[in-house]
DNA sequence: ATTGAATACCTAAAGTATTAGGCTTTAATT
DNA sequence: AATTAAAGCCTAATACTTTAGGTATTCAAT
């Protein structure tokens, strides 16, 4: 079992980014928040130099770039969140989920499509 | 549409003892966690009054003890999470789950159930 | 060669979260 | 009355997050 460490609200901006395009340099990065946000470019690059400390992400070098990947997939992470406010428990989150949301029927159907296909999935197994 | 603060990770911790208890007092709080954590009162204390300047809960008073409540349900603030990582998409968020996790069986049937009874509740308004 | 752009590295400052000590007040207990 | 426990309030110290300036290096274009 790999700690996934938790993001900070920055952190998850820029994992958001990652998990998007995929491997990306600094600039990569600097230029799609810029289009939403006043930040600088020495701040993108400190916050993904702390976050490799932290073991979020990775990188290699590309010419003179760091090209950085996300550490964790969308997916583990989510895990780690959902770990921390139900204990792991995921029909209880989706539970609430229905309970907080008037879904549409179409997102309902979809879920429904998704869920069975999960267990014809399993059984084929 | 009213705002949900992101709670930090000790506010969290201390959100799902107001979720599981219901209202509840600091020291009701503290013994809650100090059956796992070395916490001290006084910490407890100031996370609680933080939290009301920040809107993450609200108190009454019963005789000289502040009763402390959350001021978003647990639902509410599950949306907040999910906003922040899928901007809004919950059955992305679902899918997501599904491929991480290696659902039981168990598990697939009682979230086809609570499908099934979501729809039922629509259809019949 | 000089300049300019792109890059990483180093550093610091401002902001926020976390922790808890000491103080005062109040109520119950001895 | 004195002591003790429980409570809230004020405050400070420490740690972590977020921001970005300045510096050095490298490569390309003039």
């Amino acid at each position: 079992m790999p700690e996934t460490p938790i993001p900070t609200p920055r952190e998850l901006e820029i994992l958001k980014v990652l998990w998007e395009t995929g491997p990306a340099s600094v600039r990569d990065v600097y230029r799609r928040m810029a289009q939403e946000e006043d930040l600088a470019y020495n701040t993108v690059q400190t916050l993904l130099r702390i976050m490799e400390e932290k073991g979020l992400v990775r990188h290699h070098v590309d010419g003179r770039a760091f090209i950085y990947t996300p550490a964790y997939s969308k997916e583990q992470s989510v895990r780690g969140f959902v770990d921390r406010v139900f204990d792991g428990a995921v029909d209880e989150l989706v539970m609430t989920l229905l309970r907080a949301e008037k879904l549409s029927s179409e997102e309902l159907d979809r879920l429904h499509g998704m869920i069975q296909e999960a267990r014809a999935k399993k059984s084929r197994r």
